[in-house]
DNA sequence: CCTGGCACTCACACGGCACGAGTGCCAGAA
DNA sequence: TTCTGGCACTCGTGCCGTGTGAGTGCCAGG
């Protein structure tokens, strides 16, 4: 087990690295911190750091570097969440207060989180697997073209176009309409399919074709929208990093632009609670060099969807961890009001 | 004027330095080039290029670099666009066949244009100001609150919540619902407030606080969709020059965030046509490294919308433009289609 | 267990140097 | 008039040797 003071000394570690992006001296450590002790002594502490993996010199006589293990100690036993100052919450709630729909709520929300935070910031939409059908509209567009509209109780509205195999009426769509509305509105996405099964049995022959094309156009949206979307944005903040790991900046880019490995991502943050990956931690080879945290937010207690910021390993965790806490409480808020 | 030959010597350079990124100097064109002449007499019309302003030395002992004029040039009268490949015409047909809806389009034809240029690809939503309305329906979620839906011809489809001043029936609404279309069906937009203009009067008297507020929350949804949104891809590719300019690479990226900067750049590119600006031929500062390859596209033979790419000057115009024009024909097509 | 001292390592910055690609100019040939 | 070969010159780049300083590990003594 590790003394207090040995702790100690990984946490002034990690904070002069995160501060200055250089390696970390025992001189400069007693210097720049009051440990009480001698650099002699330091150094004695930092030699049994590194046996136990937690630092790391780039090459000898150099100072050290954390490792991803180090970082890892570092948030879970050192470092609090270090909260916002009442100025940055003030802030906070009147950008978001100017949001006007879902779309620019979740636009504010990556702006403000990728400046707070100085990185890449990742908002995933409120998820539909648990939301509910607010309503559903069928449009006669041409004689044998409809379309469909699905509004969720997130606010969200979805269209497909339907083309049907024979001719259909205004007055038969809208018993269509009716009939379709009574028994899905108010329920969740996963318990449609069940409610509508033995509709298209309720309409006469020639109108059978039509219903259950419709029908199942609706359960392909429902099965489509479940699959998340997600918006990024900062990522200029890359280049902040760009002395430092100017051939790791692309595998970055590259996963940031697939949508299917940044939803990877964040899913494999906990439901509740704050989740922090750390290097190597995470899954995705071309983000081995990266840090994210994550953190899931809803309207209610319960988590719709997940936002978070992707940065160096070498970051400001109790900030960056405040930041991503404080935006995602506010959204909720604001998602919950709407 | 310049001769022929100088001409050719442009060509050549331009040619060369886009393939090695380095510097050309004359031994290395006559050795690559059948110019028919030596190095020597190469030089000269080095010389007379650099009086002219068409070509640069970083310093002296090195090759020669085109300028933005030199581009400007070779873009105008030397260089033709290249056709693509049929396999690669091909290739795009097929990618594009494969989408869903608007969303699924544009975002297939961003991620298409990214990796058939290597570069960034900024496509804009089909714009809405020539467009028109197809339909607008009206839907009662409460007693006193509606949702208005508004779908374009261009497949593109809005919803404004709206808090009515008084409660409403569903009679009243279908009627309101059955006026506003016979009026504005298949109109353009701007056309709209002049046709519902005197709607409200025709509606007895307890109506009418409904009816003005949802026309002014349609000609509020109009105007705000004819501000056009955008999506960008390929942000990755912009790494491949990073050794060139690796401190160039942020402003770029802060331009690419900024919807308003992008809307303004294409926004800058002719009706019909394509645009090419090159370097500081770009208004905003961040681009004056790079330069734009814009065109209008759209589903008739009227734009009803700009895509293009964004790299640095130094890039294959000739394949680039081909690929730009090629791709938006193709989503042209595809929007006739749907 | 802590401390001061000491020898050792090694990245980095600096200056000198040779190399070579590339240029401009000029006199003579076509 | 235009092209060509020759020649001197420039200057960025890579290489090498050197000195410096930050940082380390180890050890003997408090």
């Amino acid at each position: 087990m590790l003394s207090e003071r040995r702790l100690e000394v990984l946490r002034a570690i990690v904070q002069d690295y995160v501060g200055t992006e250089e390696p970390v001296g025992s001189k400069a450590l007693t210097e720049r911190h009051r440990l009480g002790v001698s650099p002699a002594t330091v150094r004695n502490d930092m030699a049994a750091l590194e046996d136990e993996g937690f630092i790391a010199q780039p090459h000898t006589s150099a100072g050290r570097i954390p490792t991803d293990k180090g970082y890892r100690l570092f948030v879970d036993k050192l470092a609090g969440v270090k909260p916002l100052s009442s100025p940055e919450r003030r802030a906070i709630q009147n950008f978001l207060d100017g949001a006007v729909d879902l779309d620019d709520v979740v636009g504010r929300t990556v702006r403000l989180l990728a400046q707070l935070t100085r990185q890449v910031a990742v908002v995933q939409y409120p998820s539909l697997t648990r939301s509910t059908v607010r309503h559903v509209e069928l449009l006669p567009l041409a004689t044998a073209r409809v379309m469909l509209v699905l509004i969720t109780d997130t606010g969200r509205v979805e269209q497909r176009m339907i083309d049907c195999p024979a001719p259909v009426t205004e007055d038969s769509l809208a018993d269509l309409r009716a009939r379709l509305n009574s028994r899905v509105v108010g329920r969740r996405f996963a318990d449609v399919p069940q409610l509508v099964q033995d509709l298209p049995e309720s309409f006469e022959q020639e109108d059978r074709g039509t219903v259950s094309i419709v029908l199942s156009t609706l359960l392909e949206t429902l099965v489509e929208e479940t699959e998340e979307r997600l918006m990024i944005g900062g990522t200029a903040n890359l280049t902040r990093f760009v002395h430092d790991f100017p051939l790791t900046i692309r595998p970055v880019l590259e996963a940031l632009e697939e949508q299917v490995v940044l939803l990877k991502l964040l899913g494999e943050a906990k439901d509740s609670g704050m989740t922090v990956r750390i290097g190597h931690e995470n899954a995705h080879e071309g983000l081995n060099a990266t840090s994210v945290v994550a953190v899931g937010y809803g309207s209610g207690d319960e988590a719709v969807a997940k936002l978070g910021v992707v940065g160096p390993t070498r970051m400001d965790y109790p900030g960056t961890m405040g930041a991503v806490r404080a935006v995602a409480r506010y959204v909720g808020q604001i998602l919950a009001e709407s």
